[in-house]
DNA sequence: GCTTGGCCTTGACCCAGATCAAGGCCAGCA
DNA sequence: TGCTGGCCTTGATCTGGGTCAAGGCCAAGC
């Protein structure tokens, strides 16, 4: 189904040459202000939400904030898994590669999103900002401390793994069995079920409107098919007065129930 | 790529009255011996290992065991989470459907396997065993008590958890974006590395002879792909002197280093 | 030994989505 | 104002794997 060409070879060994010397992520504030958490907007949509007030110092404390501009890939699936990331603002791509350039994204990660769960010794996956992106970094051994100290947080990181696993069958479902039509109508279904740029849910009645800060490309590797087939489904249910298409990164639903139903395989 | 047809419909629903009208998984012990776990042949492979020997009392009387005859479901899909499981003998497929019967293996739960993690109301995905399989029982109430009373316990799941996670980004990365091909090598090279029946890690040089407990329908759904085209690509590898086939439920690899290569993309 | 039924294999043909190719849109920049 | 480059769209064509169909293998039951 999928073939590899000499385009996407080039362009493998082009991308790790450019990954090689491409500026690393900044460091913003290493030595930052203890009570930027209490501040954090993010919080309420992250693990962080499980530790007081009073204790928050101590959480901000161990933390690095780090931000990482549009394109940069600040994690590199393979690497020593040495820290473990929060985004606070921004979305990011998360991605696993084969050797020929091949690309699979395996989710998008948006504020609140905990990262880095893996205990293998490596990342288990690629992650670049899509757009300007703050984090903030711990250390595997600092976030040890802090599970120690806070049981809560890992009762938390528990259960926000197994969220990620279930979020991860229902794409293993997408991916498998369903077609392009069903794959991108689950898509803006679930996009539309995020606040913008964050990990919650939006209220019941909310504008149907979506923000895409990732490509069709990045569509395409993430639902398993091809930019033009992205390209054509959407044009297709614009066509069908199901989608509007104000600009490239902006899609309203106008039809929620009946792309829901597609979704779902009902049709 | 996949078409619903009539069949499958009528399949689906028949599926469903069975399930309704099948005989529930056989509870054969419910107040059995509290030093059970003592002798347990799946703890070294299971979540129970971090409890000690003094504590394994306590988790002993929290649970019940049953066993589940081949073919019967003991997970459905959407119902109220209210246990979680330890296979502790036999091998069950992990699946999702959609309304038209498609159906999608999202995993092979062997010895050692903790099943039932997801944090929603319903279940996830159903369980089938495919071979005589007994299972450790857990209310999830109880479970909470002993993860209170073990944090050791609460770190092994998150553990777990994250290794479910990376496998599952494994999977979804063969879904989207592997051949047909790449597709059973993997399969073939994953099963490889399991100890029979068993979630541990076999020791290097073992025989390389594998143990299908699924059948050619299970791997297709697993896979993503349909009997003929499993049955197909495994005739092909035997043709070209890759595998043996000595029976339908048995596979010997060749060639391991090739297979690896493929299953990597790297051809 | 024969029948039955559940799997599995194999061949012929088809089609959803990939590939190939051409051109459009638009923001940034000189 | 026009040029450039990155995306995106759309049409034509191709193909890997799906679908359809026929038959083989084999264990269980009589």
């Amino acid at each position: 189904m999928v073939r590899l060409y000499q385009v996407a070879l080039i362009y493998a060994i082009w991308s790790a040459l450019t990954v090689m010397t491409r500026p690393r992520p900044l460091v913003i504030d290493s030595h930052r202000d203890a009570s930027v958490c209490v501040h954090c907007q993010a919080r309420p949509f992250s693990v962080c939400s499980v530790i007081s007030d009073p204790d928050l110092e101590q959480l901000g404390a161990a933390a690095v904030t780090v931000s990482v501009q549009p394109g940069h890939t600040f994690i590199t699936e393979g690497d020593p898994a040495e820290h473990f990331f929060n985004v606070t603002a921004g979305t990011a791509k998360l991605f696993k590669l084969l050797p020929d350039g091949r690309r699979q994204v395996t989710g998008f990660a948006g504020v609140g999103y905990f990262l880095g769960l893996a205990v293998t010794s490596g990342y288990a996956f690629s992650a670049e900002a899509l757009e300007p992106v703050r984090i903030c970094r711990f250390s595997r051994t600092k976030l040890r401390t802090l599970l120690d100290d806070f049981p809560a947080l890992e009762k938390k990181l528990l259960e926000v793994a197994s969220n990620e696993l279930v979020v991860a069958q229902e794409q293993m479902l997408l991916l498998g069995r369903k077609t392009a039509r069903e794959r991108l109508a689950s898509f803006l279904i679930d996009r539309a079920a995020l606040f913008p740029h964050c990990v919650g849910r939006v209220p019941a009645g909310a504008k149907e409107q979506i923000h895409l800060p990732m490509t069709r490309g990045d569509i395409a590797d993430y639902l398993g098919l091809t930019i033009e087939t992205v390209s054509r489904t959407l044009s297709r249910f614009k066509a069908e007065r199901m989608i509007d298409i104000p600009s490239n990164s902006e899609i309203v639903l106008l039809q929620h129930a009946a792309l829901e139903k597609i979704a779902t395989g009902m049709t």
